[in-house]
DNA sequence: TTGTATGCAAAGCGTTTGCAGTGAT
DNA sequence: ATCACTGCAAACGCTTTGCATACAA
């Protein structure tokens, strides 16, 4: 059965705080402010923990090392802007999902990212579009 | 510049075949057959030369290392068996991909993974299922 | 002949594990 | 008093790199 420990309360802390999925090096840094001496191992340890417990989530970006996130956050994906890399919750869902794979496959789950431009660099290109356009109508 | 070589014809050949992404792994297997005595590191450098070319894809899934296939292979997913650990392409596309996000947010580019049982591990586990009933109903 | 490509082995790096000691129950 | 949890360091698996050699060009 499990226990209550410092280290845990620790690791749980920084994941709550952090309102963004973390990598386990940065779970150590900010766990460290609670809990001095913390190692990586024990990190390692309680997030496989939680994440069996269904407490935490693991999530990998394409290319990226595994990051931790909460999982009493609703189902959602995540959308990355191209230009500034922040990535972004997605609350809603493609309806047909499990139509696209050929017959005799079974679908139980899927993970979905976006790429594009969230509204403020989409703003901004705009606008930078815009600021061309006009000074080549002063030529 | 780039040299004609029986190993990098061997990994090209192997990726074509293949149909599927493949492990680093695979492809030294893979590629083995025809390019004896072929070494991992080779396979690696390889990998990374062709990915820079834009011949060849890298796509990582979560939790599992990356994988590699030709990138002149139309739009498409990939389907992980959560049984036997194998990677499908999946040909469809759902349809509504830009409607998921809030406005402002304009898509680009999307990658999704489905997950699931494969045709193959979907029947032997029916298969074991149907065996425990025939068990049972012995007893 | 030149210099990229190769194979091997060693090094890197993130992650996991063995072990003796710690501490929650 | 248990026995799960911890920290450390060693081990691990995948990937990269240093180096001497092989072989396209």
């Amino acid at each position: 059965m499990e226990r209550h420990t410092r280290q845990r309360a620790a690791i749980r802390d920084a994941l709550a705080r952090a309102g963004r999925p973390l990598l386990p090096q940065e779970v150590l840094t900010a766990a460290q402010a609670t809990a001095p001496g913390l190692g990586i191992a024990t990190v390692y340890r309680a997030l496989k923990a939680m994440v069996e417990e269904g407490e935490v989530r693991k999530i990998s970006l394409p290319g990226e090392n595994p990051r931790f996130e909460r999982s009493d956050l609703p189902h959602h994906h995540h959308f990355q802007c191209l230009r500034c890399l922040r990535v972004f919750d997605v609350h809603n869902c493609p309806s047909d999902i499990s139509r696209l794979v050929p017959s005799g496959f079974v679908v139980e789950d899927h993970e979905l990212t976006l790429y594009g431009r969230c509204p403020e660099c989409a703003l901004s290109e705009r606008l930078a579009v815009k600021r061309v356009q006009a000074e080549r109508r002063q030529e």
